[in-house]
RNA sequence: GGCCCAGUGGCGCAGUUGGUUAGCGCGUCGCCCUGUCACGGCGAAGGUCGCGGGUUCGAGUCCCGUCUGGGUCGCCA
């Protein structure tokens, strides 16, 4: 036998036992006549000692690392030399058998909790960061959640289902990943960019409640909340409206939190329309730890003499205790801005004895100078900072000052949890061109998808969106959690009509569409049951569960910027014969005008 | 794709206005040590300062380019 007992769970009750155990050589304690061993497995660690002639000399020659295989007495430590901070701190193993498993090359870094590394290093060794403690309990953390998550989904009757990870390229909105199919040259696979279509396919067969813990693969840029492979738990049911899938959300997250950070979701999560999220903090994702809002003052400055506040929006925020900010901190506020692409951001300092400091101030009229303060709901010594301009962007400016306030003055309540449901968003949003332009788009008036092609209209505009697409409000919803989207959804639309009309506001032929989802269409002419879902952001849940910034940390063998793999150091050239066989350069011979434009993507759609 | 920050022994960092032999801590290797728990003591090895070019009598330090990593905006239904 290899072992008899974990090192972690030693404890004073068994001593006296002959135990064996194996696992790793923390850290090595040499004092020449008597050598301290902390044997570190899975579970924990625990002391082990060398005392005798022939053992210590062994032991000697252990380093870092090393596995080994000991057998010895568990023993009570003598007085005095207990360590509490240990959980095993009351006993040690008094060694009389050591067998070296393996033996370990000096370490590339040092597996010691208390020092920094690098993470460049520590992912391409990732297999030696897992022994670390934190490492190691994200890792276990992760596994519990989807535990968690498997148990209420069975509770709940759902079903486990696997979906393809090779299948069609699908204009979803992200840039698909493409493998080469050897057997149809010049054909390609796409790995899904969820499994959205599927999940809806698997409710036309009558699987009424289906759930995933589901690669996706999308091939856009990176940052640190983003992956090119990443996990969503994936749910869709039938017969359902959004209540019961959003109880059905909170039934899971509320099981997360309970059992792995401790804490009672407040049920109801309450929900915020978009537009009023919007309005308030911003963004669709706002971050409630802290009660900070925008607020909206084109009325106010409907007749002001200020150029800049001349717009369709004039909005700001504030910054209590702002006004006493050096000008060295308010020019960096401008930085900010400026990278955010913004102009600036404008400010007023309103001073203790209430008068207003600051460039904007004088711009302003006399009428607005008095009643700007309260206005903006600003105390003497805050500070305001404006956004003004096309409503959105105005708005997004704001909002990332409202999060940067929230920072700096130390608002934001790490320890607090806030959850919020952001509902009745916009079906439709008008394509890029009419937004930047600040006007009223001068071509045909294309629309697009706020969420995607397939959410469905809400009771209310199912009839009538075409009269008013832009407010046309959409039966989907997002969960947020501390200004993070951590899950979405919506309830699909079931009825051909309004498919098709959905697809000819956003100006998709039938045509197209039977290209680019004909299999999807063709699934809906056969009794499609009336159906939603929802997908959870899982990497994202488990890091914030995990208190761990980055996603990166809760993934196993997570890629580095540019979608490198530090370990792997994939992505890698092929050979020579690994192309030709997958078929990668495989021209097509049917468009000679284009001969030599060999887009990898095109084969398939021509 | 834009912008910001970083890159110096295995790891984490310092290095002043450009100036002699590039330091510190940890780790590694050797020796010593019978109660430590981030053990301790003595000694040693280990660096093309990311890479390429330029300025200069002289570059880790200044300039240009480039690569890698991190952050951020665009992008991500």
């Amino acid at each position: 036998m290899i072992r008899t007992h974990e090192a972690g769970t030693l404890r004073a009750e068994h001593a006296g036992q002959t135990i064996t155990l194996s696992g790793w050589v923390a850290r090595r304690r040499d004092h020449g006549g008597v050598i301290f061993i902390d044997l570190r497995d899975g579970s924990g660690v625990a002391q082990v000692v060398f005392r005798e002639g022939e053992m210590a000399e062994r032991a000697h020659r252990l380093r870092a690392e090393f596995c080994v295989k000991v057998v010895g007495e568990v023993a009570a430590r003598p007085e005095g030399n207990d360590n509490p901070e240990l959980p095993t701190g009351a006993i040690e193993v008094l060694a009389t058998e050591l067998v070296v498993l393996s033996e370990s090359a000096p370490l590339p870094f040092p597996l010691d909790d208390n020092v920094t590394v690098g993470e460049e290093v520590r992912l391409r060794h990732r297999y030696l960061d897992l022994r670390r403690s934190g490492p190691a309990r994200a890792m276990r953390m992760r596994s519990e959640a989807n535990r968690i998550a498997r148990t209420v989904l069975h509770e709940e009757n759902f079903l486990e289902i696997e979906t393809p990870t090779l299948t069609r390229s699908t204009p979803e909105g992200a840039r698909d990943f493409l493998v080469p199919a050897r057997l149809a040259p010049g054909s390609w696979y796409a790995l899904p960019q969820s499994p959205q279509l599927f999940k809806q396919l698997l409710m036309v067969g009558g699987m009424e409640r289906y759930y995933q813990l589901a690669r996706c693969y999308r091939d856009e840029d990176f940052r640190a909340d983003r992956q090119p492979e990443f996990t969503q738990l994936d749910i869709e049911m039938s017969f359902v409206e959004q209540d019961d899938v959003i109880a059905l959300g909170e039934r899971i997250i509320s099981a997360l939190w309970k059992e792995l950070a401790d804490y009672e979701i407040p049920k109801p999560i309450q929900r915020i329309p978009y537009l009023e999220s919007m309005a308030r903090y911003g963004t669709d994702k706002p971050d409630l730890r802290f009660d900070l809002e925008l607020t909206e003052l084109t009325e106010f400055f409907a007749d002001t003499p200020f150029r800049v506040f001349q717009a369709p929006y004039v909005g700001s925020v504030v910054m209590p205790g702002g006004a006493s900010q050096p000008r060295k901190q308010l020019d960096a506020w401008q930085e900010w801005a400026k990278q955010r692409g913004a102009r600036g951001l404008g400010y007023v300092l309103v001073n203790e004895d209430g008068t207003l400091g600051g460039p904007v101030a004088k711009n302003l009229s006399d009428a607005e100078r008095e009643g700007l303060a309260k206005a903006a709901g600003a105390e003497p010594g805050d500070c305001i900072f404006f956004g003004a301009g096309v409503k959105s962007e105005a708005r997004a400016l704001l909002g990332a000052a409202r999060l940067e306030i929230g920072k700096r003055c130390g608002l934001i309540d790490e320890s607090a949890w806030s959850f919020v449901w952001v509902v009745d968003a916009p079906l439709f949003e008008e394509a890029s061109a009419a937004v930047n332009a600040g006007d009223v788009a001068v071509g045909s008036g294309q629309w697009t998808a706020v969420h995607h092609a397939f959410t469905s209209p809400n009771p209310e505009w199912i009839d009538r969106f075409e009269e008013d697409p832009g407010n046309a409000l959409a039966y989907a919803y997002d969960m947020v959690c501390n200004g993070n989207e951590i899950g979405g959804g919506s309830i699909r639309i079931h009825s051909k009509t309004v498919q098709e009309r959905v697809f000819k506001m956003m100006g998709i032929s039938e045509e197209d569409a039977r290209e680019k989802f004909g299999f999807l269409l063709d699934a809906f002419a056969y009794g499609p049951p009336p159906h939603g879902g929802i997908a959870y952001g899982w990497d994202r849940i488990v890091a914030l569960l995990a208190g761990e910034p980055s996603i990166r940390e809760v993934i196993a063998f997570p890629k580095s910027g540019g979608g490198y793999d530090p370990l792997t150091a994939a992505p890698a050239p092929i050979t020579p014969e690994q192309r030709k066989e997958a078929g990668v350069d495989f021209k097509i011979v049917d468009k000679p005008a284009k001969a030599e434009t060999l887009q990898a993507g095109k084969p398939e759609e021509a």
